[in-house]
DNA sequence: GTCTATAATCAGATAGAC
DNA sequence: GTCTATCTGATTATAGAC
């Protein structure tokens, strides 16, 4: 039985996670294309392929479903982090960053945040495990910041916490989908463009 | 007859307009605080102090309500285009055009822009008003992009409808309430590290 | 045009069978 | 856990008196 049990707990927890991470991605997609407000629990349930009572037996409420893929996102983010090369100079690491906010919110990937008052922005508050990756994500962002500016390499007369803030935008940045809406310019292009004008700034050189 | 009418019409006209401009406010202020998915027809009533039925009256929807406010702010800026002195360089009258943008966000008046599919966004396509006004604004700013382009003062490498984009987010950009939040800063600091960032970019000069 | 009262609809959440 | 059917409250919009 020692030996039977974890594997049948294994496959129970492995198809709950599975079914879970659907509705997460799900979840994910609607909030980056509407936003929490406008996003439905009926559109939810409909694009997994499920039926409302069922998600509600996963998460308690809709801001808890908000809540989910943000904190989803918010470990990606980590993963991210941890994988860059432990080599590289800070503020390549900032630039890189930067880089993969932008592709994964032109993907279509980045939930739309919060800025303004909502009542996802109270749950995320009182949410530990977004609260302690936001913490995580922060510090590690905030020491290559103060590193490159020891480096002068980025702006030292710009206060660490503007630079995060502005690093964090990228994530919510409408520059992006108004140069994808024109259709003139590849996603690359894209975000080479607003890598420009977010590091060397709009003023020539 | 013909000089007394005028007097009475020009005085209801007066009072219906200072009552829809009490309106307009009204929402413009909770459109920026809450955004429209959140906002509530009631709350706008309950604000302006008349009934519901009475808004109503004025306006036939809450998307022509909305769409209202953000024509309002529109004409503001184009009034504030106009009164840009004629003879500064084309690269000032961009900053002054960013600043502006920012004092009005940061005091709470501007109304969060629909950058994701919305139901207000398409309202606003179908507004004419609203659309004759931003073509307007953007064949300002595009002059003045293309100039300082030429000038030299303004990034040649930068196609103008990215510089316009980017100049145009200031208008939603969450770094201005994040660093609010904070209250390290009065709101003309927090505006002149925006400026920096947003025109100088983040790197080392 | 403004009001009170109410209609009509939609969306978040739940009951209870299987 | 999943489903169908339903409840409950909030929200947009309107009727009709004054």
């Amino acid at each position: 039985m020692a030996s039977t049990a974890p594997t049948k707990m294994s496959f129970k927890t492995q198809m709950l996670e599975a079914r879970e991470g659907a509705i997460i991605q799900s979840v994910n997609r609607l909030l980056a294309e509407k936003g929490f407000e406008a996003m439905t629990v009926d559109e939810v349930a409909a694009d997994v392929g499920i039926a409302k009572a069922s998600l509600y037996k996963h998460f308690p409420s809709k801001e808890d479903l908000a809540a989910a893929a943000m904190v989803s996102v918010m470990r990606r983010a980590q993963g991210f982090l941890k994988g860059l090369p432990v080599n590289a100079s800070p503020m390549d690491q900032l630039r890189a960053v930067a880089r993969w906010t932008m592709s994964l919110k032109l993907a279509g990937e980045m939930p739309s945040l919060p800025s303004q008052n909502s009542r996802l922005r109270s749950a995320l508050m009182a949410n530990k495990a977004y609260m302690d990756g936001l913490m995580e994500v922060s510090d590690r962002l905030g020491a290559w910041i103060e590193a490159a500016q020891a480096q002068g390499t980025l702006n030292p007369k710009l206060p660490p916490i503007a630079v995060l803030y502005t690093l964090y935008a990228r994530a919510c940045d409408p520059v992006l989908e108004f140069l994808k809406m024109g259709a003139l310019y590849r996603d690359d292009e894209i975000i080479e463009l607003v890598m420009d004008t977010c590091f060397q700034g709009l003023n020539s050189r």
